[in-house]
DNA sequence: AAACCGGGGAC
DNA sequence: GTCCCAGGTTT
């Protein structure tokens, strides 16, 4: 893969996000805010986060009831109280400053692999391996010449995409991801203006040519539960693996036959769009 | 591995 | 109702 392709659009369609361009606390709080959120819906409540709140002991400060007040409608109100609480952790055992060692990060509330790695690269700088929900997309297109990632990253995928980080692994990981935001897409890629198009798996292994392709392949990236549903029904009636069917994974002509398998004997029912256990 | 999170919003 | 969104924690 091309990184410089990927750079250079990025230094040429980049955002101008105001967390890229502020404390370290301020990436914090932007990484909390978007989890599982969309940047537009983040963007105001951020911007009054930091001016109410400019540093972990402001925020420590604040009541839990004004904490969820003020988190507004950004969903799972949950990831409010645990930035309260990693603000708390951090005015006093690290001296108000956020840590910069992935390990310290990663014992903080509401501090995953993904946000530990993304706090380490966007506000200290670091070349750590950022694997969000884009990123992942671009690669499993670009490289595996799939429509989506798996459910979770694998060792060996983590191992495969660290291989790819260039001498900039911060601007790599801010790139990749804002790459699959603008245009690696979930649902409407933007293929046509792809600088990636000539390089891209996904495109040679046949792309989406029809709906019925895309369906076939569709309940790879549904919902979590969508898809447990359906793993569920392979490994308990077809007496599969949990790593059988992860290989099924890749193999959309193998997957569409065990579907029509699991209907067949009415195991499960689709809608065309998704599928669900009958009652 | 799957459910759940004091979800929310576009469609 | 379905799907997406810069995931994390718990069982």
């Amino acid at each position: 893969m091309r990184q410089e392709i990927v750079l250079e659009w990025f230094d040429q369609n980049k955002r101008d996000l105001p967390w890229r361009r502020t404390t370290p606390w301020g990436v914090m709080v932007s990484e909390f805010m978007l989890q599982q959120t969309p940047v537009q819906r983040v963007l105001p409540v951020w911007e009054k986060w930091l001016a109410k709140w400019p540093t972990p002991r402001d925020l420590a400060k604040a009541k839990r009831s004004e904490v969820i007040t003020d988190w507004g409608r950004l969903g799972y109100p949950r990831r409010a109280l645990r930035l309260h609480e990693s603000a708390t952790i951090i005015a006093r055992d690290y001296k108000n400053a956020v840590p910069n060692d992935l390990t310290d990060l990663r014992s903080l509330p509401g501090v995953g692999e993904y946000t530990a790695a993304a706090i380490a690269a966007f506000a200290f700088n670091q070349s750590t391996l950022v694997l969000d929900v884009n990123i992942r997309r671009l690669f499993a297109r670009v490289i595996d010449g799939v429509e989506f990632p798996t459910p979770s990253p694998s060792q060996i995928e983590r191992r495969l995409r660290a291989e790819l980080i260039p001498a900039d692994g911060a601007k790599w990981a801010a790139a990749t991801m804002e790459f699959g935001a603008l245009v690696c897409t979930s649902k409407n890629p933007d293929c046509a203006d792809c600088p990636l198009k000539r390089q891209c798996g996904w495109r040679k292994a046949g792309y989406p040519k029809s709906e019925s392709v895309r369906n076939s392949q569709a309940w790879v990236g549904t919902d979590r539960q969508c898809r447990g549903v359906i793993v569920q029904a392979l490994r308990e009636e077809k007496k599969m693996t949990t790593r059988r069917v992860q290989e099924l994974w890749h193999d959309s002509s193998q997957v569409e036959q065990a579907l029509k398998t699991l209907i067949a004997d009415g195991l499960i029912e689709t809608t065309g769009k998704s599928f669900r256990l009958p009652n």
